[in-house]
DNA sequence: TTGAAAGCGTTACCAC
DNA sequence: GTGGTAACGCTTTCAA
């Protein structure tokens, strides 16, 4: 609870030069420097958070708006909270959390009264109203994650698309005809921006590609294992060899486990790519290629923009793709030449 | 972006008399109060935060630490964080996320640099680290959960050791004489505050009673569906008609299932009781008898405590412990006569 | 390279 | 019931 006035007294200087020392806003000399810090640390000062919002311009804290949906993936969503702080904390920001109802009154209400300085925006619906809200407030927001209005906007996220098409040539190239998408359960195609993006790409690949191409979700509400089960069962019987999963963990191993059942294996019988999963497929009972969603980067990106619209020239806004990374693992091989069965 | 003396000029009165009638700290005549109403409206005017924490002596904010440990279970953890952010917006106080390793040394940094007012400890282990931080920082810190040295601290928690002897009791009063315990993967015994008192409230309730108790986790390091299916198994297999389930959704729906598998039913040979659960125990194939664990009960207490402990003469730290709320759904009967086989 | 002092926008004390 | 004004603890301009 020392104050900035003792910390000079103590290094014998001015206060603005105890100020200036912290901030490094302009040269101090080698031997000030030492005899500020020593006083800093004696004294275990810490400047007020408060009287830095008033007298600086910067609050260093984020708002994170999050309306935990009932459908929302918990373990994912949590990967994005931990990666948003620990991307904020490495700028020396906090993070205050906005949820719930509070997800879209509370960005006014934290925007106009100068609590934070920018917003970053999670669990983005295609028709997201936090959109509208952005557009109004006058601190920056970065939206993680693209909903359909994105005009004017700064959003950050994976290249769902390329990630899905990256995966399909994948296929192809290994001589798969019969593809087959294990997505998510069908709520999170309405209330969600990502799932229909890996669909599409999945589609748009196949179709140029000229695969014959399947699709299953995991469940109407929440993932349920035994639709998941029997649409891979079903996609199977269909002919399908080679599988795109767009799916959690759990059904991930439905696959694995049941192909195991039926006797076949990877990647003889069936080839397997997880898509845009934020959870280990290298643990797996097999390990599994993937094109992972890596919060942490997504986060990263997010603050940084964040910060760079706070300064004097922000950059235009914009949608930011990450580009999709494929990992090999072996999961993925060519079609069974025995079983196929109109090999032309 | 109105400020203070706008409002107060819009309103023709003094500046003090605005924030007075804001505050609601001082009596402002209707005609007075009604002025200034308008003139906030009209002006939309927000009090700066900054200004506020600084002149003030409250900032408004709550610190939540929460170490995501690899072993949390993500849903529960959510409605915790939840929980505690309603809790929080009731009185109009925001959340402050402290995550990873910075929800330790983060507790310090915000403690000392006044940017919150307290702070809330989720995800308690037995051995917390952040109980000596909490007996060095001058802010009331709440702990929800309780962590095995508590001397001197608040803390907040259902009575879990009640909970699970209140369950027993049930099982006994339906004349069950052999009852199983299907509990936490097994590290959580270790990371974790509550799963232990749980189990001590088990043990100590059956050895009173004079029944056979038989225990089960259901996993090592993370929850298996195999290994709970294979615990659940053997249970029953030693005679276990009675089950205290404390363990997720998905355990709780293995019991059914291998009940269920055999052919046998609910309540009419295997009572089941599902003790400290977070999710909805009506909502499982057969509706289970709970005694539910409410995140929004402890975090509404958590808050309420943290409050008081800001007031001018704050109440003694204590451990407060929650009651317990048994909630009845059938799954609960007496033991089939037929089927005993030392009816004493 | 350093210092003095004017804000920053509230709150809360002291007067009336 | 209302108004004036001194803090609150820092940042930053202006001066040296």
């Amino acid at each position: 609870m020392a104050k900035i006035d003792e910390v000079a007294k103590a290094a014998g200087v001015s206060i603005s030069t105890v100020s200036y020392a912290l901030s490094g806003k302009r040269p101090i000399s080698a031997d000030t420097r030492a005899r500020i810090d020593a006083a800093v640390r004696e004294l275990d000062y810490r400047p007020n958070a408060g009287a830095r919002m008033l007298a600086g311009s910067r609050t260093s804290i984020f708002a994170l708006t999050e309306p935990f949906r009932p459908d929302t993936h918990a373990p994912t969503h949590m990967s994005f909270v931990l990666a948003a702080s620990i991307a904020a904390r490495r700028n020396d920001y906090d993070i205050l959390l906005l949820t719930e109802e509070e997800a879209s009154s509370g960005m006014r209400r934290v925007a106009s009264s100068g609590l934070v300085d920018g917003v970053l925006v999670l669990d983005v619906a295609p028709d997201d109203e936090r959109v509208a809200l952005a557009r109004r407030i006058a601190i920056p927001t970065v939206f993680i994650g693209v909903p359909d209005d994105h005009a004017g906007l700064t959003c950050v996220d994976l290249d769902f698309e390329r990630a899905a098409t990256l995966a399909v040539r994948r296929l192809a190239d290994a001589q798969h005809r019969v593809v087959g998408l294990v997505g998510q359960p069908a709520i999170a195609y309405e209330n969600s921006n990502f799932p229909p993006r890996v669909r599409r790409g999945f589609d748009a690949a196949a179709r140029e590609l000229g695969l014959d191409a399947h699709f299953r979700s995991t469940g109407s509400n929440r993932p349920d294992a035994a639709t998941t089960r029997r649409g891979i069962a079903e996609m199977i019987d269909a002919g399908v060899t080679g599988f795109l999963v767009h799916a959690s963990e759990e059904a991930t191993a439905a696959v694995l486990a049941e192909v195991t059942a039926r006797g076949l294996s990877i990647p003889a019988d069936v080839s397997l790519i997880s898509v845009a999963s934020s959870f280990d497929a290298s643990a797996l009972a097999i390990a599994v290629d993937d094109i992972p969603l890596v919060p942490q980067r997504s986060c990263d990106l997010a603050v940084d923009l964040a910060l760079r619209a706070l300064e004097d020239d922000p950059p235009k806004p914009r949608v930011h793709l990450i580009e999709p990374q494929y990992h090999s693992r072996g999961s993925v091989g060519p079609v069974r030449p025995t079983s196929g069965e109109r090999t032309d």
